[in-house]
RNA sequence: GGGUCGCUAGCUCAGCUGGUAGAGCAGUUCGCUUUUAACGAAUUGGUCACAGGUUCGAAUCCUGUGCGACCCA
């Protein structure tokens, strides 16, 4: 080490290296045999209410620990230091009464971030802090990176999402956003199930990307020799699945979506899709209702949640149809009108909304609905009435063709989940089949391909079903109150 | 895609109108047996994101690039 680097972070990961040495020496480098009984969290939960001298009294003896060393308080013959573990940070009590005088000597070079176990028996201090009286440690893993500061912890938002590992050791309010999703996702999986569904695994490498409206990633089979796709949605293989004779299905993972990355999209995405034969669209309402707050229930909310600086009561979902959104928020416009294309055409000029020639009247008044509404959907809303011409796989109204039977789910401003009575009609979806491939061919390059084979299950007779995606990043964003994707997700994308 | 803001020690942050780089934490050394953001003393550590430009002189002003954050489409 030259001498121009003594102190920085070169001479950092020197020092530690050289510690590192004196392990590996003693054959005690990366040692595996430490096994700990408890962990921080029970010990606080099952004694942290006992009084110095009842927890005397009591002889919690024996416990052994380990974690990583996030405070340390050194001094000659005595020391604390707080270790963190799975669950949490306890403090530990070392002092060269109850261990070796060369150990302690020893212990004193140890680094923060190092990863130590410890046995002993529990007492309070005089300040009635649930500590471990040390009678042996070890040091398991040590550490050759410095921690992050102390008490702030890493704040860099860049090394937070890139370093993840950095993160979840030094914040524990990100490590419990993650325990948070899992939760979700676990309560989440427990309402299907309950309620008869089977999770089921289906491709995410596609031959034909459909299911969704987005731009597919590309990829390239070498034995086959042809391209495949990430797949955009499950929903066409799940539906196959109904063909096949199961009546009640659901998948959790991930889909792809070749889109820009943003605070709110991920290029890879979870999803939640399930199909309900013989369901009914309000009972598919109430049932996504209850998932929803089942999840939320889950991770400890209250009815009300905070979103964003919105308070969302939780307790309550309402209808409303797309049209009356519309119509409440752009009084220009009259009933008759949102059928009436050169009316639409003029309205979206009016409200600066840019529009391609190739748009219907559907089209239109769903980006109007887009610009004007959904913003405002702050309390949980079911938007019912899309139309046909932009949910190409919904069935159509039994009264009204030109409408969807189908539902999206806005919370916060935001679109959580998209719900719709499947079209089980072969020959009307290989219509809108074409369509897209019209489309295609017109430059929208997220329109679909033609699906032969899946018109072909149709073919077989698909029974009339129900079915629903729930984006999960989302649905955790607002369980969890936060705002950036990137900070439910693990390990986000981020430019390279 | 457009606009605004940010990037300084391992980490968290100061750095004014251009004058040659600062603090706290971490590290190193010493002291300290109930500390808890432990404390006291000393000490180390910098390609100021990157590349150009203006200037006697640039962390600072200008241009471009990269990455990130926010807003708009």
């Amino acid at each position: 080490m030259t001498d121009s680097n003594i102190g920085g972070e070169a001479s950092i990961l020197e020092e530690r290296r050289r510690k590192l040495e004196e392990l590996r020496a003693d054959n005690k480098a990366y040692i595996n045999n430490f096994f700990p009984t408890k962990h921080a969290l029970e010990l606080h939960a099952l004694h942290g209410h006992l009084s110095k001298e009842d927890l005397e009294t009591a002889q919690i003896h024996n416990l052994a620990l380990a974690g990583r060393i996030v405070l340390k308080r050194v001094m000659g013959n005595a020391s604390f230091i707080t270790i963190r573990d799975g669950s949490g940070d306890i403090q530990i009590y070392i002092s060269k009464n109850n261990i070796d005088v060369d150990l302690y000597k020893n212990f004193k070079t140890w680094d923060l971030g190092d990863i130590i176990g410890t046995t002993g028996n529990l007492f309070k201090t005089k300040t009635e802090e649930l500590t471990l009286e040390a009678h042996s440690i070890v040091l398991i893993t040590k550490a050759l990176r410095p921690m992050p500061e102390k008490h702030k912890g890493l704040a860099d938002i860049e090394t937070r999402y890139r370093q993840r590992y950095i993160d979840l050791m030094s914040n524990p309010d990100s490590k419990e956003i993650f325990v948070k999703r899992s939760n979700i996702v676990a309560s989440v999986r427990q309402t299907m199930i309950e309620d008869g569904f089977l999770e089921v695994e289906t491709p995410m490498m596609h031959s034909i990307p459909g299911g969704a409206v987005a731009k597919p990633f590309v990829t390239h089979h070498n034995a086959l020799d042809r391209e495949l796709f990430l797949r955009i949605a499950p929903e066409l293989h799940l539906k196959r699945l109904l063909v096949g004779g199961f009546e009640k299905v659901f998948e959790i993972n991930r889909s792809f979506r070749n889109e820009g990355l943003s605070t709110r999209h991920n290029p890879e995405f979870t999803m939640l899709e399930f199909y309900a034969a013989f369901a009914t669209f309000g009972g598919t309402i109430s049932f996504t209702t209850n998932l929803i707050q089942s999840a939320s229930k889950a991770i400890g909310n209250g009815d009300r949640i905070e979103w964003d600086g919105d308070q969302i009561d939780l307790s309550s979902f309402t209808t409303k149809t797309l049209s009356e959104l519309v119509l409440a928020e752009n009084t220009a416009l009259g009933r008759q009108d949102l059928s009436n294309l050169e009316k639409l055409r003029a309205h979206a000029a009016s409200i600066k909304l840019s529009f391609k020639d190739s748009w219907g009247p559907g089209k239109l008044l769903l980006e109007i609905f887009e610009k004007t509404v959904e913003s405002k959907l702050i309390q949980p809303t079911f938007v019912i009435e899309y139309p046909v011409e932009v949910s190409p796989l919904s069935r159509r109204n039994n009264e009204d063709p030109s409408i969807a039977d189908r539902f999206e789910l806005f919370v916060g401003g935001k679109e959580i989940a998209n719900g719709f009575c499947e079209l089980n009609d072969p020959d009307d979806q290989a219509e809108r089949f074409k369509e897209q491939v019209q489309a295609k061919a017109d430059g929208d390059d997220e329109a679909m391909g033609y699906d032969e084979d899946y018109v072909a299950a149709l073919e077989h007779g698909m029974p009339p079903a129900v079915g629903v995606g729930v984006g999960i990043d989302r649905l955790v964003m607002m369980l969890t109150n936060q705002s950036s994707i990137r900070d439910v997700i693990l390990f986000p994308q981020l430019k390279s």
